[in-house]
DNA sequence: GCATATTTGTCCGTATGTATA
DNA sequence: CTATACATACGGACAAATATG
């Protein structure tokens, strides 16, 4: 059994979740705060990171029972972290087999960059005078070249999502954020099939620095033509990549 | 009680809850069909029809014992439906209280507005070269048409949402035409609060047929152009109209 | 303010169908 | 075809929080 499994025939059981364990109906020290975060939401955390960085690879099957007992928690608490994933498109659920971590089709890879294209370029489009709130993709570029430097491309991938994240931003909607989000969650589990860090992201170093500097010039027009052929360039790289490859996964 | 809540100690029951019954431990008819549903998933459907056409007003608490023993489904089971609504944000789940059907804050609506304004014109301009497929629009502006002769005006309601889902149809991307379908049925959430259905719907029935004749005409510009007026016009009498209703809604 | 009833939060045990070795 | 493993779903139990008188 897992530990903190015993000596409870019911009701609450302090989870073996997180070290600062705040279990939602346990010793809550900080009830005040906003979100309150639910067992169900650190384990969907902790998964989600796991399948961010690659260690659940697309394809693998996630056991409700071998997970459960290993992270301390109860299949409802699990299968609601899992819920949560799923709706994020992270795994997949297959009625009576149990959860995957979603192995993307190549007509997936297509539509994502094909929001991505409406998306960013609307964003871009539509955006009004300058100057711009450019704090998060100065931010992100600057990640990205400092990641780069030190051979870290597992780094310049996350510092190139955070960039196009950011650009986002720039349009204010909470829901096109979370979309976006989302989008480029997905976008990850490709990048983890073709596993090639450094030829799928270093090209883009540059040229996510071009669209910046377009757009604190005030170039809305160039950076708006810069950011299509960026991703039009990056879908096409990356969708011959991934066709090549995802013949090899299993699921 | 509920039909078919007696008798079982454990096990499968067969679910009080769609007429025609496929549990996913029962007779399994269709099996061969993809997407076969879950019991959570089929009271989900119920559920989210219901606060859609109003029979579950935002603000109202949905009561698992109620709801649970009408529907003839354990409390695991609804729980499990109403996570996946409270995903599409049509339900909020408020700790130790319970589940309510989402009141929009006006900053919701505005956002959600933000959303369409971007998305719905990017797939304007993004259009390729005419002619094209206009199956779903047309559809959608002949409903909304006869409902109104009819005086139905939830029905001008449902149709005025087909017409623009169908709008962002066009553009050929699963992900977007899911997040729109998100964003239509929240959009709904506003709808039930004003509660003036034919105020808020019938002067965009012409206004839909423009846009459709202009597209069907080839001049993607104009259409846009028509669009973007209309969702300008639309938020701006909607939130004038919501703010003044939204404070009168308890929770 | 306090005691009580109701409801939710969490977990367990179990029966049964489905998929796979 | 059988056996095994696992997911689905139900009912039950009790703690804790909220609502009610």
């Amino acid at each position: 059994m897992a530990p903190g499994a015993a000596g409870a025939t019911g009701g609450r059981r302090e989870g073996a979740v997180a070290t600062t364990d705040r279990a939602p109906g346990g010793l809550a020290d900080d009830r005040a705060l906003l979100g309150r975060t639910s067992t169900a939401e650190r384990v969907a955390d902790i998964l989600r990171t796991r399948i961010a960085e690659g260690f659940f690879p697309p394809g693998d099957r996630l056991a409700e029972d071998a997970i459960g007992k290993a992270l301390g928690v109860s299949r409802n608490t699990l299968r609601e972290a899992f819920r949560l994933l799923t709706h994020e498109r992270l795994l997949v659920h297959e009625l009576n087999r149990g959860v995957f971590v979603r192995v993307l089709a190549v007509e997936d890879v297509t539509d994502i960059y094909r929001v991505r294209r409406l998306v960013e370029c609307a964003v871009v489009q539509g955006l009004g005078d300058p100057p711009y709130a450019l704090h998060g993709l100065d931010a992100a570029v600057a990640d990205g070249e400092r990641a780069a430097r030190e051979g870290d491309w597992p780094g310049v991938s996350t510092a190139n999502i955070h960039f196009h994240h950011a650009l986002v931003a720039l349009a204010g909607s909470a829901r096109t954020d979370e979309l976006m989000r989302g989008v480029l969650a997905e976008l990850r589990l490709a990048f983890h099939v073709v596993d090639d860090p450094r030829g799928l992201h270093q090209p883009y170093l540059v040229r996510n620095r071009e669209i910046l500097e377009a757009l604190r010039a005030g170039e809305r027009a160039r950076a708006g033509a810069l950011l299509a052929g960026y991703l039009d360039d990056s879908r096409t790289r990356l969708v011959e990549a991934y066709a090549r490859r995802v013949a090899d996964v299993p699921a």
